[in-house]
Order: C-alpha cells, then sequence, then structure tokens
DNA sequence: AAAAATTATATGACTTGTCACGTATTATTT
DNA sequence: AAATAATACGTGACAAGTCATATAATTTTT
C-alpha cells in the first residue's frame, strides 16, 4: 500500500497491467473506440449518426419492419428507436405507419432519400469491415465472435443468480 | 428486396444473422449487458455505481493518484473522472488536494468511509469476476483479451488513415 | 360480453461515454 | 525575462445506451 498522500508511479503502473486482463474493464474503452471510429467513418460518409446508419441498413437489407423488429436485430432498447426515428422521418429518410392490422405497431420504411443516404454510407462502412479484415484473419473474427456470444450469454445472468450460486455451495 | 410496405419475417431473419457475425454490431450490446449486470452486482454491493466503484478500486489499490492517472488505468477521458469526482468527495468517499509541486494537478485519495464503501462492493465483484471464471476457461478469458487488444488496436487506428489506405491500394 | 393480461410504442429520467473549449499552471524556447 | 507551447482539469454539449412508466390496442380468460 502506497504511503499515505504519495503518489507511487509503479503501483498505478501495476494497477493499469492488472486491469489490461480485467474482461469488464476493457469492455467500456473497446466499446468506447468503436463507436468514435464509427462515428468518423460517417461523417466522412454522409453525416448520418450511428443509429441512423444501423437502421437505415437494416431496412434496406430487409425491408420494412417494426420497431420491435428493428429493436431485436439491433440488439438495443425499443426506446432507442422510438427516440431516433422520428427525427429521421423529420429527415425524410423513413416513413412511419400504424399497421392497419394491429394499431398498437409502426411499420417504418425506408424511403428513396433514406436509401440515397444509405448508399453514400454503404461504401465507407463496407470499407471499414474490409479494413478489420485486413487486421484481423477470418479465423480470429471468428474465435473473437464465439468467444463474444459466450461472454454475453454470461452477461444476461442475473446478478441474483450468479450471487446464489456462491451461497450454495 | 421485399414487397413494398410488406414485413417479411423471413428477412428480417436472415438479417438477424447476418448481424451477429458482425463485431461492430455486437460489441454495443456486450458492452450494455456488462454494464447492466455491473451495476446489478452494485446494487447489491452498497448501491455504488460502476464508474464510483472503478474510482475506489483504483485509490485502495494502487494509492493516492491524480485525475489523469485514473483516466489512464480506466482508459476514459479525464472529463469522466472529472465530473465524478466532486459527488464522490461530497459523499466522503474521497478528497481532492491541489498538488502544492504543480498546481495543475489534483491529488486524489481514498477516505475511511471510501475504503468502507469498497470493502463493501469488492467481494460482490470479486464473485462476478470467479462466475466468469466459471462460465469461460482461463484460456478463453486469455484469448478473448488478446483479440480485444488486437481489436481495440485496429479500433484506434483514425478513419482517415484506412480510407486513404483503400484509395492507395 | 366483460374483465384481465399482454403487447407495442412513446416519453421521462438517468448513466456513461466522448469532444471541444476555457482557464490556470508549468515547461520550453527565444 | 518574456513569449510560446504544453499540460491538467473543469465544464458545456452531445450521443448512445438503459429502466420505468403511461397509454392504447389486442389477446386471453372468465
Amino acid at each position: 500500500m502506497a504511503d499515505k498522500g504519495k503518489l507511487s508511479p509503479e503501483a498505478i503502473r501495476e494497477r493499469r497491467a492488472h486491469e489490461e486482463l480485467n474482461v469488464f474493464s476493457r469492455l467500456p474503452a473497446v466499446y468506447a473506440a468503436s463507436r468514435k471510429q464509427g462515428q468518423q467513418f460517417l461523417q466522412r460518409g454522409g453525416g448520418i449518426s450511428i443509429v441512423e446508419w444501423r437502421t437505415l441498413w437494416d431496412l434496406c437489407e430487409a425491408g420494412p419492419m417494426t420497431i420491435r423488429d428493428l429493436a431485436a436485430i439491433q440488439r438495443a432498447d425499443h426506446s432507442l428507436l422510438s427516440r431516433a426515428l422520428p427525427d429521421m422521418r423529420d429527415k425524410g429518410f423513413v416513413t412511419m405507419t400504424r399497421d392497419e392490422a394491429d394499431k398498437r405497431q409502426t411499420v417504418v420504411e425506408v424511403t428513396s432519400k433514406g436509401r440515397a443516404a444509405y448508399e453514400v454510407a454503404a461504401p465507407v462502412m463496407a470499407r471499414r469491415r474490409a479494413a478489420l479484415r485486413e487486421s484481423m484473419t477470418e479465423d480470429e473474427i471468428r474465435a473473437f465472435i464465439t468467444l463474444l456470444t459466450k461472454l454475453e450469454d454470461f452477461l444476461h445472468t442475473p446478478a441474483d443468480q450468479l450471487l446464489e450460486r456462491e451461497t450454495h455451495q
């Protein structure tokens, strides 16, 4: 333990090295770096936001869908889409239509303007994915996805279940 | 392409499966799940926030340090710490003292109250890390960290550099 | 037919991240 | 000694995530 009131560069360096190996400590920065780089790419591909990009991509690839569908594909809370879509409609990128058969649902569809915005961003973002494949092999990416899925499953385990497990051991 | 205005469950399913293999698409949800689970654990370990937990852990393990030090260990922007620390001081968890030798710097130190809060949360969070090791082997975690570091390096590459590289190919 | 339960979306509020900028201080250069 | 550059931190503003709640609509149960 460092002396009271005294900085210890050695202890700080050790702490840093220790946290390098802590998955939970590493995720926030990796996610933030991904977001930042994604935003940089999109700035050069029409200036749309990451949520706008994801949504236009989903709609152009898979056709009209509900807010729930978008949330499921994007693995996000529906409120994120609920909030983003009216602005996208105001920008002329999408239409939002109440489903006649089930008035609880809103069907979101891309417009020609939205498709145009997608076409500007798509090659830039494709370049990003290609660049990742130049940096990491297909096997590495596949291994990473496998481990990421395993981690995600673990992270979806409620804290109580994990804490209770120890109690019973 | 789906018929205009028509939902296509098949296309949506395919889209979902496709994005399962996209690293950039997967990260936000994994990070959000990690944060959520971390908050759940902390709720059962004294009720402190994730940033508070990280900071108390850093200070208890490595002793007093500057805001820059904390930011470096946590791989976060200094403003995140700059914002969190006054509240932690107000809660009595830390002291913030201007460095006599360099008045630009603030030295942050844990108090006995902060250490007590750390002692409540620490075993709960240790349990979380142990639970991860029950879920993933040491080799898997090590492999994941290695790939995460590789990905992080890639993500720190500016977009211009990656876009320019293609231009010159 | 009516009541209860479930589902879909919108919105309030919050957390956690960042970038940009300003101020104060120290270090370096002239 | 003075000017310039660099560094540390505080703050404004914003993006992207979530949880909780309310309202409306549909489905299920009684």
